[in-house]
This record gives structure tokens, C-alpha cells and sequence, in this order.
DNA sequence: CTAACTGCAAAGTTTTTGCAATTGC
DNA sequence: GCAATTGCAAAAACTTTGCAGTTAG
């Protein structure tokens, strides 16, 4: 798929200005959230654009694309190993400030004030038959 | 949101079969790979009918929803602590088996055979501000 | 110059919903 | 009988894409 991405990219102002947004907040925000807030530093962005580029940033892996089971995909443009809490009543989503990958869910709820009810581990990478048809990844 | 809901469920063949369905596979299906499995046994079923029963069966804690990324939710019958990795180039999802919560990457590798990446940890839960408002939460 | 990028709008995908008929309790 | 559930089809929500014009290197 996209990680095969050989074409050369070429710098852009709306581009930048996507990953520049991205990098200021610490909510982790929707495709339409970061395009509202594009369109009042360029009135003209097409939310076309946005997506393209988010798709660009992700493949380069300038920024993090993240699915928390409401079913728009949001970004982060933190790239450091940290963790998520999410709300199930109200969907929002936070860091975990200073977490260690062994901590338990009671030093969670301390940290964070939620009441935690489940936790999610996903390894990415590479499968065997994709590592076998493409090495290079 | 859909967690205070207060109905009373009735029983209904369909949504014994999607459970069941979703209960006798090891991978993690979308909602169309769900309604093409049940429609061999009940050809009338509607794709409606699927993803109003899976939000049901989610809403109860019956099945887990994932996202893993890529646009489609996938449903996972398995509610045990266990893990995922997921292939970056082809996107398919496998469990871990029998990984302890600490494990490493290197540990990973080797049981899986995948080459990882990256690992996502989050956890799920109730935000103080809506535990304030719906403390049975 | 030319390949990457853009805005726009149309199309594609996935999920939800309104409605009249049916079903479980 | 009544509220929950269903099938169907239409609508909504989210994302990608085709195209003609623009821009960075």
C-alpha cells in the first residue's frame, strides 16, 4: 500500500500550515476539526486538500493517524511513545501524562481522574508475507 | 451518549446470529464480512439489521469495536485481555497469543513473526465530567 | 519546463435512520 | 397489545478522486 510511496514531495503552504496546527494542540483532531481551523489562516483551503495532506504527512510519518472506534480518524502530530485515555460516554481523548508501559489501570485513574474500564495493545508493523514480497519495509 | 441507554432488549434470531457469528471467528470482521456470513443462514437479514445489532451487542459489552486505522470498524467477539498486531501493508489483524502485559517488542517479533513498528496503548473509561453526570458509569 | 500540488465538485464508502410491517413477551 | 425489532431504501457522514489550473524547484 501507501508505504511504497516513492514520488518526491514538494514543499507546501498548506501543508505546512496543516502540520504546524497539528503540532500546536494537544486534543488529537479530526480531518474536519483541523480544516475549520485552516480555513481562518487561509480562507481558500479545500478540505480536499486537508485530507490529501494528512494522508502525505501520515505515509512520510510526520504524524500519527489514530481510530478510537467513533468512526472518524483522528491525527497526532506527537510522534514520542505515549498513551491514550478515552471517554466511552463522551468520546473525548487525552494523553497519559509521564505513564510507564507498566503501569496499571489504578495509577491510570489516579493520574487522570477517569474511571478506567479496558485497555487496548496494538503492535504495528510488518507481516511475514508483506516482509517477504517487499523487505524494504 | 449510547452507554445510558435504558431499554429493555428482547431476543431476536438475528442478533443471536451475528453473535454467533462473531463468536466462532478468529479474525476480526468488518460489518459486510458479518452480513455476507449471515445472510447464507438467513438470506432477508439487511445490512441495517447488522450494524443496528452490532452498536446493540457493543452497547451491552457483548463484543468489543475496534478501529484499527484503516476506515471500517471491525468487531472482535472475544472480550479477554489479549492484544493485536496489525500489518501496516496488507492491514490484516491477528491476535497475540499469550502475551504477558509487559512484553516487549522483540518478544512480540518473535511470536508473531512480524516485524513491528510501533505500539499504541489506550485505555477506555469514563471521563470525570461525565462521571459526574452519570455516576452509575 | 514539469511533476507535485491545489480548489472544486462529483463520486465512493461506510454507517445511520425513517417507516410500515412483524415479532417477542 | 405494546414496545422492540426488522427489511428496505433513502439519507447522512466521512473520505477519496478527476480535472483543469497553479506552483515549487
Amino acid at each position: 500500500m501507501e508505504v511504497t510511496n516513492q514520488r518526491k514531495l514538494k514543499s507546501s503552504r498548506q501543508r505546512d500550515l496543516i502540520l504546524g496546527i497539528l503540532r500546536s494542540t494537544h486534543c488529537h483532531p479530526t480531518a474536519d476539526w483541523i480544516y475549520e481551523k485552516a480555513r481562518k489562516e487561509m480562507p481558500n483551503i479545500s478540505l480536499g486538500t486537508v485530507y490529501r495532506n494528512l494522508n502525505l504527512l501520515r505515509d512520510e510519518g510526520k504524524i500519527q493517524e489514530l481510530c478510537f472506534g467513533r468512526n472518524m480518524n483522528r491525527y497526532d502530530g506527537d510522534l514520542r511513545d505515549h498513551y491514550h485515555v478515552r471517554c466511552v460516554v463522551c468520546g473525548c481523548v487525552e494523553d497519559v501524562p509521564h505513564i510507564s508501559p507498566r503501569a496499571s489501570s489504578g495509577e491510570i485513574e489516579k493520574l487522570t481522574g477517569y474511571k478506567i474500564h479496558s485497555h487496548r495493545l496494538e503492535f504495528s508493523g510488518v507481516c511475514p508475507a508483506c516482509h517477504k514480497n517487499a523487505p524494504s519495509e
